[in-house]
DNA sequence: GTGAAAGCGCTAACAA
DNA sequence: TTGTTAGCGCTTTCAC
């Protein structure tokens, strides 16, 4: 045996564990004195404490935490899960080593765990992904993504009580627990940008379609439009996924008509390059013969240089504030629901170089 | 109620969640039948079985996993753990990313969790990074990072039997199941390839000096100039740590001696800047009138321009073997223990412009 | 093909 | 300050 190693069979030579029985035994007391000393309450004297805390740490007896759950639901464990296919929408490296780097000064640094489901929706399609919380794996959870049209599972986890926070919020239960921007407002604040310009026929490259977010996209383009008197106009709304070739085709279609003189890409991909090779494919030259407004998730930054304005929808801060304030409902120190809804803001001039377009992180090999 | 939701009461009106009694109250069969259809197992006729199915879905059900775990070992989670705090051993974001790339391939899209547990070392310097396996959280992990001298740990997750595996190995107990590359033998072809090009007191610009993998560089150090029939002289050995200060100071020390006409760094920082103002402090000119071997993790990478030979010990690819068999030892298509050590190749041309220092994973904020 | 009973390790409630 | 009892939800064993 190497030096300094402890092992110790349990009283009797049985195989397997030790338990706060075992434990007990060999201290001569009781099982739920053992149990008040592992879980520091009080009504235990200073000696017998001190005795059991020795034979603890000698033995390497740690408590078998599935017979803990049962009777006290998990508060050292906060769950982390996709509410959407990565394929679908691909989360930035930038992105998630913000939420990695928040768990880990949060949670990690207390001692809790933090558990990760990456991704049930390979498996299944309509998977629920909250399981971890309904199987009392985890005593809360963060849901991290857009919230499907059709997801059922938030507001289950909100009526559950559970502590939660997702980013992303529904648009017809204003109650979730939520930590995210308001799209609405960015393309409320896009449209009636490019309205004010003069523009009368203003496509948007809608991302997120399938998506609650993708809904604000398009009732704040309507309350713009609206406000304006100008009758809206399906054809110029394209919903658009992350991939290139869907960008290019849709910025192509919608500047394909050049009575429409103005673009909101409001794809989240801040994709420069497809934008623009959309536009050329249209015969249209950005800045010149129609204006864009991009939106991006980093202040102050350009993503796309011929922009006449740039949206930034602070979702990585509004990210961090949640986060913060679900530590503290889920150690017991506030309540819940939470609401963060940070405002977007329209800058029309950046003196950043364009920055290149995101790589999605769940991408790194392959 | 939204559309679609459904929330069914328990039988008899009871709160919580429901159990897999519940179920067979409410499709008259006993609760090992549900257990049965639960766990897929034969021995319910097909009328049954669907009846269960859709009764469990109806309710959404989800076993407690609290109370499976009493009765078999978790199979479905992997913990993922930290062996040394990351202020100490930063992780960079690529060994990072890739990790959780792999993971993301390997146990989550095939719907198995993954646990982190982040950081037990703030709150305890002596922490017991396996901790969620004796608490049966999850039934085997990834143990990332090099192994410290003294630790302990290891040998009693060896000795449990749960897949495991290591990023690092101990130098006195090779049975450690690893995932790792030759550091004896790339500390061992930098000494020898300075001896070959003449020289006689080569410094050794150690890191990990408190982990085993330091250990080894010690030891390919020792090898090399005992062939070659040199006194070894401890203080040509500086071990620092990776701040830039650190390594800073120990070269300026070890160039001091004019004597010492060669470099091994070693340091695992990457930080050519630094060696460069430990050069220029002790008043010496790598390439000119010192030889300087550069270790580094990229393949066929320069890290420092003015190296005589760069060393690439090729740690992240092993990781990626090594979790491949981890999952098939974890998922029973395998035995363990698993080795994997990759040796490390010495390059004395490399074309590629120097890349840059990486940046640790867990600063992204601060 | 199906069910009854026991027990996994822990802790809340109550008793001493 | 400490101990006893019961029971959490599940699965295993054994019986029907």
């Amino acid at each position: 045996m190497r030096k300094g190693e402890v092992q110790i069979r349990r009283p009797g030579g049985k195989p397997g564990a030790w338990t706060v029985h075992d434990i007990a035994q060999v201290a001569g007391v009781s099982a739920k004195t053992v149990s008040r000393v592992v879980n520091k309450q009080s009504g235990v004297s200073e000696a017998t404490r001190a005795r059991i805390t020795q034979i603890i740490e000698d033995v390497g007896y740690h408590p078998h935490m599935g017979a803990r759950i049962m009777r006290s639901s998990p508060r050292d464990c906060i769950g982390l899960t996709l509410s959407a296919p990565p394929n679908e929408v691909p989360f930035s490296q930038q992105v998630i080593q913000r939420i990695f780097a928040e768990l880990y000064r949060i949670f990690g640094a207390k001692g809790d765990y933090v558990c990760l489901d990456l991704n049930p929706f390979r498996r299944n399609p309509n998977a629920d992904y909250a399981r971890g919380l309904w199987e009392q794996r985890y005593g809360g959870c963060i849901v991290s993504g857009p919230l499907a049209i059709e997801d059922q599972s938030i507001v289950r986890i909100h009526r559950s009580g559970h502590p939660y926070i997702a980013l992303g919020r529904l648009t017809d239960f204003p109650e979730t627990s939520c930590a995210t921007v308001d799209f609405e407002e960015g393309a409320y604040l896009s449209t009636r940008f490019l309205l004010e310009r003069g523009h009368k026929r203003i496509g948007l490259l809608q991302g997120f379609g399938r998506y609650h977010s993708g809904l604000e996209r398009r009732h704040g383009y309507f309350r713009a439009l609206a406000e304006a008197g100008i009758e809206p106009d399906e054809s110029l709304i394209r919903p658009v996924t992350f991939g290139s070739r869907d960008i290019i085709t849709g910025v192509h279609r919608l500047l394909a008509d050049h009575a429409t003189t103005a673009l909101i890409d409001s794809s989240g991909a801040e994709d420069a390059a497809s934008v623009r090779d959309g536009a050329r494919r249209a015969g249209r030259v950005p800045g010149q013969d129609c204006d864009i407004v991009a939106w991006t998730y980093t202040d102050n930054a350009t993503v796309l240089s011929e922009a006449c304005a740039h949206v930034w929808l602070p979702l990585d801060e509004a990210a961090v504030e949640g986060f913060d304030l679900l530590a503290d409902w889920f150690h017991g120190l506030r309540d819940g629901p939470i609401h963060v809804v940070y405002p977007p803001t329209l800058y029309e001039t950046i003196r950043s170089d364009e920055i290149p377009k995101p790589r999605p992180f769940f991408d790194v090999l392959r």
